[in-house]
DNA sequence: GGCGCTTTGTTCGGTGCCCAACAGACCGGA
DNA sequence: TCCGGTCTGTTGGGCACCGAACAAAGCGCC
């Protein structure tokens, strides 16, 4: 049941052995089906998720079935930061935005973890400041950019989560993230496929043209991608 | 120099005697002049500001000059949470809204008490989750309600922070924080001021009628104060 | 008291997105 | 193979907000 190999998972991946051997022998290995809510806006945090493919948006849910996307997470993240360092309210609902695979481990395990090791400790906060920086570039960004450039934003940044050109979603659920009209998003993406930077067809996106989204993009997405560099010591694309 | 005395800083005020004693030596009083930025995006921290009045905003800068607001800090909060539980870089803007007086603690200390106490960190990490509410709700709000709303909930967030009916804004700054043109801030405040919620002269708002701009105000004003009740453990107004 | 700067008020055309309703196309399942 | 439901396309009216430019008033300063 517990793997001490290293996980698909990079956080895990970039845990110290030491770090890494205080969680594992607590992760099991569980199916992330679509539009899965893995916890709500006030509810218990009973498991941290660590995706090892799909993605998981983390949403604000507003009256009358609403709701606005302030977060993405991948197999680059965490799911539950909250619960590790803390008592274990959501302040947020997590929604599967694409269906995969996770490792998930208890709150409880995870928070013992934590109070042994100040470098877990640390790696969890940083990981927890890029969700700082995801909703803050959000909500600025919702205040001033258009639709179309929010929604090439919003596809690149998908297409870095899931680390693939295709990717499945309906326009439906787009406009749900973006806090905008179907219509306004099926407008926008037939201007994107006239541009051929992107096409598409029931449920399914993919992307031809990497520049000419970012060109298309605001500034929101590289202003992100920089700060997730800083934050998680990696290297810009 | 130093203070035994209580603070006039919720946050401070909040902390177990001993986790006071941790940080009081190392307390020294600043003004925070209307205007200062505190720190930069991307920029070091150096010092960790207790307010213990005025309002420090936290802004996304864009492109252009332009700023948005992701997140308003007063007397009940810590404005460079992240200094004192990771890394030193600023992941946003702090901008002093309105001037006003603060306890201030260099890095170092801050961060060696945080590793000596587990119930610090833990306050510490709750504020911080405090700001990823603020950011998220600002996120959803920013992206599907009207102006009107969102400057209601402007006004009435701004006096909580303040806790004075007396708010030293000019609809400019507003419409900053806001992320809207300034003529719009100035056709709704007269919509407000018309039906008797405000009044305001150059640079100078006041709130007139409570309840009435709670009704005007969209949801999210309510949906944070719960959030903030739950995470600082007070009761609800 | 008067000058000058800041702040607020007002205009007006333009447009991006809303809102609602319906038509058509795709795709899986029976 | 057809059927049914989901998804996408399209229409058109309406309004909130933009964008820019200018007018008027408040307030500090000399």
């Amino acid at each position: 049941m517990h793997q001490t190999s290293r996980s698909a998972n990079r956080f895990l991946q970039s845990l110290s052995p030491a770090d890494f051997e205080l969680l594992a022998p607590h992760l099991r290995s569980v199916e992330l089906t679509n539009a899965a809510v893995l916890f709500e806006t006030g509810g218990e945090i009973d498991r941290v998720y660590f995706p090892l493919n799909g993605a998981v948006s983390l949403v604000v849910p507003l009256g009358g079935g609403d709701m606005v996307e302030a977060g993405m997470i991948g197999r680059d993240g965490i799911v539950g930061t909250p619960a590790a360092l803390d008592s274990a309210t959501a302040i947020n609902q997590a929604v599967v935005q694409v269906g995969g695979q996770a490792s998930v481990a208890g709150v409880a395990p995870i928070q013992s973890a934590a109070r042994q090791s100040a470098t877990l400790r640390t790696a969890l906060y940083q990981y927890d400041q890029l969700l700082l920086v995801q909703a803050q570039q959000s909500a600025a960004c919702n205040a001033t950019h258009t639709v179309e450039e929010r929604l090439c934003r919003w596809l690149l940044r998908s297409r870095d989560v899931l680390e693939s050109d295709l990717l499945p979603l309906t326009q439906e659920f787009v406009a749900q993230m973006l806090g905008v009209r179907r219509t306004s998003v099926t407008l926008v993406a037939s201007r994107l496929k006239e541009a051929k930077l992107i096409k598409y067809r029931r449920g399914r996106v993919e992307v031809l043209d990497l520049e000419g989204l970012q060109d298309s993009a605001c500034e929101c997405y590289r202003a992100f991608k920089q700060q997730e560099a800083r934050l998680l010591g990696r290297t810009m694309a």
